[in-house]
DNA sequence: GCGATGTATGGAACCGGTCCCAGAGACGTA
DNA sequence: TACGTCTCTGGGACCGGTTCCATACATCGC
């Protein structure tokens, strides 16, 4: 592999002029620039970042955290991130990170340990006010998207405002009993999940109808919505009349199982969710938009400025305007099943 | 930040003596060595990957290139990559990389320029055999996944032969009219929907059914296979009795068009494909099952063997063993329709 | 007692860049 | 003429590790 020290002796000038030439920095006459770059080209010369991030701490190199690759949302916002990197000439480490044992250790581990990322971008790590301690030891930049990070500034939409947004349209549509499905009953009270299902409690709530308000849990899963649906609509005495579901996958499931069980929608049955999954529109299902991967870039674009010397946005959330995208899965309850 | 000297210092020993009392290698008492673990521990000392690497020239970091990251298959497979390259303390770094143009110019510039993979794990990457030029020059250890890499070793399924597989099995069943759906038209031909069309082309001219052949290309989504097959029968003037997808997220398109229709499947058309996406079940879709994850396990340790001194596999398809799923999708076709 | 071998340690070169600082011309100005 | 300023270049320290080599001591066989 040649070095610098190549280019520059090929080029008759010093590394140290050779270096400026080729980074662009700092005085260098426009002929030994074009002699520089000339020997560089000859040699096949590729500069090593390493030694540069050795000297100069910067790694051009962001890391980005999250519990799943291989769910819509997360990839949707790790394909944002990482195109917005791309065009500022960033690379992306990324780190899958589940679990809650080993969640602590693996941060130590991978992040500490190794310095080789300038910034981290956390995508849904559903992390407690005194997990985030290790992360922002770093005393690099944080940005999180889509559930809240105490702490750092985080990208994403307001789940509970969310939420409350569905619940309130089936409520106006004029249903009262209504099912939450989706989100495992365990999760942290920070989780994204686990705040949709606030949303929809207080909304319910605030519209005196506590009593019509059930709760299905489930992983957020097509297929784990299918069965709980399935098992819900089992041993439930009397049905709802419609479904306000954590997210669409959740909500697709939901219609599957209502085809399974004979339940048509919206007639029998409404079903409203939030993301506007691709799917979504093949199941003309009612939801709130989110576009994960316009939170990524945002995420990424927030991160770059802060790299190149903005000052930090304050701690919180970066909301996106909320709107529901009406398609065919709400109506008003029948009357038969009122 | 402390360095190694400020630990080697703190133990009251050199420089040397701390870094092979932390690395493991070389001679060092077992008096000393606790001496300067406790002492890194006490300062919190993290080591520099950069700086080690820029003398060992490893870096224990693996290039993960793919066009898409949002995708099924693409995510699995990144999923598994990603799991078990962290076994090993190897990280990730992600680039998306798709299109053709600027295809090569990124190869380039994204891992020629900055040498800090020690190995490169293509997925799913439609790459001519002169658009692969440039990932070998890099002279380190490239391996495949998914579509073929021309010289290289790829794990995956023999794509051809899988879909010779399912149309077979619709033959079998006493079709004679098929269609194959999925894949753009203009892709190469080594693209994984080109070969996959082929495997279907084959295997309807070895049973003499070329005549019963038809084809309905569109983008691998299930949206784009849901508008494909409905402007399909739209225009179709006879019916075909069975669809032979290229994947399943396509299929479950043709399914959801089909219930558009007021076609039942598998009554009025058996849909059959190949992949076992989690969606499949819940459609009861029969289908050939390909793992991305352990496709990508099996790459990375690939890769890992390599770097760890193992003679590299010969150039070529690590092919995984093809079975079908038998599910309800499928059936002889109705005596009306046939 | 002596050389060979094994264990333990330190000094220093080295990886490949960046950047500070000194110095040399060229040019403008008092 | 003398001096300040600007442009351009080179020398060399430095980032933070790894590793080669030399040195020192302990042990062992003969």
């Amino acid at each position: 592999m040649k070095s610098l020290a190549d280019v520059a002796r090929l080029a008759g000038v010093s590394k140290a002029t050779a270096s400026r030439a080729l980074s662009g920095t700092g005085y260098v006459s426009e002929r030994t620039r074009l002699l520089v770059t000339q020997a560089a080209l000859d040699l096949g010369y590729v500069a090593s970042t390493n030694a540069a991030s050795l000297v100069t701490g910067r790694t051009r190199n962001i890391g980005v955290v999250s519990p799943y690759i291989n769910r819509w949302f997360f990839a949707e916002v790790i394909d944002g991130v990482e195109e917005a990197l791309l065009e500022d000439g960033y690379d992306l480490t990324l780190y899958r990170l589940r679990g809650d044992a080993d969640q602590r250790a693996r941060v130590f581990d991978y992040f500490l340990v190794r310095k080789r990322v300038d910034a981290v971008i956390a995508v849904g790590m559903d992390f407690a006010s005194d997990d985030v301690g290790p992360l922002f030891s770093l005393r690099k930049p944080v940005v999180g998207v889509g559930s809240q990070l105490p702490g750092a500034t985080t990208v994403g939409i307001d789940d509970i405002a969310a939420s409350r947004l569905i619940t309130r349209h089936l409520i106006d549509l004029g249903h009262r009993r209504i099912l939450h499905l989706g989100g495992p009953i365990d999760g942290t009270a920070t989780a994204v999940h686990s705040r949709r299902r606030e949303g929809f409690r207080l909304e319910m709530a605030s519209a005196g109808l506590s009593e019509g308000a059930d709760v299905a849990p489930c992983e957020m899963t097509t297929a784990e919505a299918y069965t709980a649906v399935l098992e819900f609509l089992e041993r439930a005495e009397t049905l709802p009349t419609a479904i306000a579901a954590a997210s669409d996958e959740v909500a697709v499931g939901a219609i599957l199982a209502a085809r399974t069980r004979g339940l048509t929608v919206p007639e029998d049955l409404s079903v409203i969710a939030i993301d506007d999954h691709p799917l979504s529109a093949l199941f003309d299902l009612t939801t709130v938009a989110q576009a994960p991967s316009k939170q990524g870039r945002a995420a990424a674009r927030l991160v770059l400025g802060i790299l190149a010397g903005a000052t930090p946005t304050a701690p919180g959330l970066i909301a996106a305007p909320l709107e529901i995208t009406y398609r065919g899965s709400t109506a008003a309850p029948s009357s038969t099943s009122r």
